[in-house]
DNA sequence: AGCATGAACTTTATCCATAAAAAACAACTT
DNA sequence: AAGTTGTTTTTTATGGATAAAGTTCATGCT
């Protein structure tokens, strides 16, 4: 059966409004709220009478005010927030970051299928969406085979990340003076600077940052072939680091330093000091990758 | 229920095989057809059982040998030998670049399924594949979306192609003397020569020779995003030019002129030289693209 | 007319079933 | 011991079913 997790989620979402006082009085109506959710109005109106039948809610002459008070476990739990397909995607990422498993082993859908607790349908939906990552291969009527997370890997990712990188840099600082990108990145600059005074306690949310740092480069001349390879670089780096946090306040540290920088080089539109900071941070985060990757080994 | 097309090849590679005296005397075992085959004993075996109960061949203590000669209506039709999976994107690329589908149009999956006579399943499995190449997205609950093969997506596709093959090609270009690719390199070169000469009659052959070709170049320092990436062309190529076939024989004897060029450009070893000829060759088959894709416009 | 709710219909996400194909196991032969 | 064939088990490719979510149609209210 296919999960509710559209309506938990949802749903969740409704209650901590409730709970935040951000729906005061009468409640929208289901076009309003549908809007606002970015569901369905038949998610929504499952949403107001579950609010309903839990008197969270209640409906008087065709108008719903909050009722109750929000607690604790009115909540769905997370988990169930979740669509199975992503579940998959997270199992098998850790199944494959985390466990033994070796370049050259092959990926039986059955099996992982069992492990997961999904239809083996599911498993081979996440494959073939993985595959273009170039961790594994298929071979018709026989199964998958996983290339490795190896050396390899990360030298070629990062070949092409600097070929496009270094593109996009250039074609961003030729920008016209009133593109409003500049104040964008002017925006997030200010924006690496508080982050670098908080460094010690919230060096979490460098990822964030990062990212949109990356993409607003890519804003100038969007090319979706681009943009289609800095989703794997996200992909690959959320899971990577995810498990696997050593140095991870001084990594991010360094990081933010290295942005400074390019994001100077970029606003003093000199291509070659452009090129160098690119090069440099690149360089650096490569270097990062490729350290974590040998102690994996290990 | 599963398609038995991995059978009825193997049948048909049998027979034919049969029918051109390749099998003479004793069959071979099954485990040697089995690797001539390229498919599992499973199915050798049931090839054999089909060949002996059509009296193809008879078994007499334990010797297989040829017993009726093989005629035109003892093979499978080529239809019935293509996995259903094949048949959904041949029929998806029909609909996509021969109708009239517009983009922005939304792809319906169960329509889809009815229209192409599959299950529901088989098309989402073959979106999924088919959208790493850009040329649609998926929206969760909801469907996806036809992006259009428009002319943007041409140009951020060239765009791309142009930056890889340049690398690649500069690479190839700094191997050493007496690495194998040289005289793959020469052999090509012959071939192209070759298929100049008759290319009144034979310009259909081009489209194997580019292929080897870009591979080719490829090979000195793979990546496998760059290669990748060739798949995504190759594949936008094939099908958009099985439908689009004006000028074909002009397209394809400028295409070689260009591509002897090229090799001898690359055989000089000299950066500028080559630059300059891998420019000329993608510039003239992105132009020639283009051409076509207004064409569609109308 | 324009928006709200109610109800019916369509499509997607997900599981399950099964024949075909592959792989593993077993027994036999040289 | 290594290669054959026979048999059984496992896995993949494909179809089918169904609850959840999305969309459209209908009706009613300002």
């Amino acid at each position: 059966m296919r999960t509710d997790t559209v309506y938990k989620k949802a749903f969740n979402r409704v209650a901590s409004m409730l709970h935040d006082g951000e729906l005061v009085g009468e409640l929208p109506s289901e076009n309003e709220l549908k809007r606002r959710l970015g569901v369905s109005r038949t998610t929504v109106r499952k949403v107001l009478q579950e609010l309903v039948h839990r008197k969270l809610i209640a409906e008087r002459n065709g108008i719903r005010m909050a009722e109750r008070t929000v607690d604790e476990n009115d909540y769905y739990p997370d988990a169930e927030t979740t669509p199975r397909a992503k579940h998959v995607e997270q199992q098998f990422m850790e199944w494959m970051l985390r466990g033994d498993t070796r370049p050259g082993t092959s990926i039986n859908e059955l099996e992982l299928a069992r492990q997961f607790g999904v239809a083996t349908n599911g498993i081979r939906e996440f494959l073939i969406r993985f595959s273009r990552f170039g961790l594994i291969e298929k071979r018709p009527n026989t199964g998958w085979l996983f290339k490795g997370f190896t050396e390899d890997f990360a030298l070629e990712l990062f070949e092409i990340r600097m070929m496009f990188e270094l593109r996009s840099a250039h074609l961003f600082s030729q920008q016209p003076e009133n593109s409003p990108l500049w104040a964008k990145l002017a925006a997030l600059k200010i924006a690496h600077v508080d982050l670098l005074k908080r460094i010690e306690s919230r060096f979490h949310d460098f990822s964030g940052l990062d990212n949109r740092f990356h993409r607003l480069i890519n804003e100038a001349s969007p090319n979706r072939f681009i943009d289609d390879f800095y989703d794997i670089i996200s992909f690959i780096f959320h899971y990577h680091y995810q498990w696997n946090k050593q140095d991870e306040k001084q990594r991010n540290k360094a990081a933010l330093l290295e942005h400074i920088t390019y994001i100077e080089a970029l606003e003093s539109r000199n291509s070659v000091r452009i090129a160098k900071a690119c090069r440099a941070h690149l360089a650096s985060a490569k270097a990062t990758l490729m350290r974590s990757l040998i102690a994996l080994e290990e």
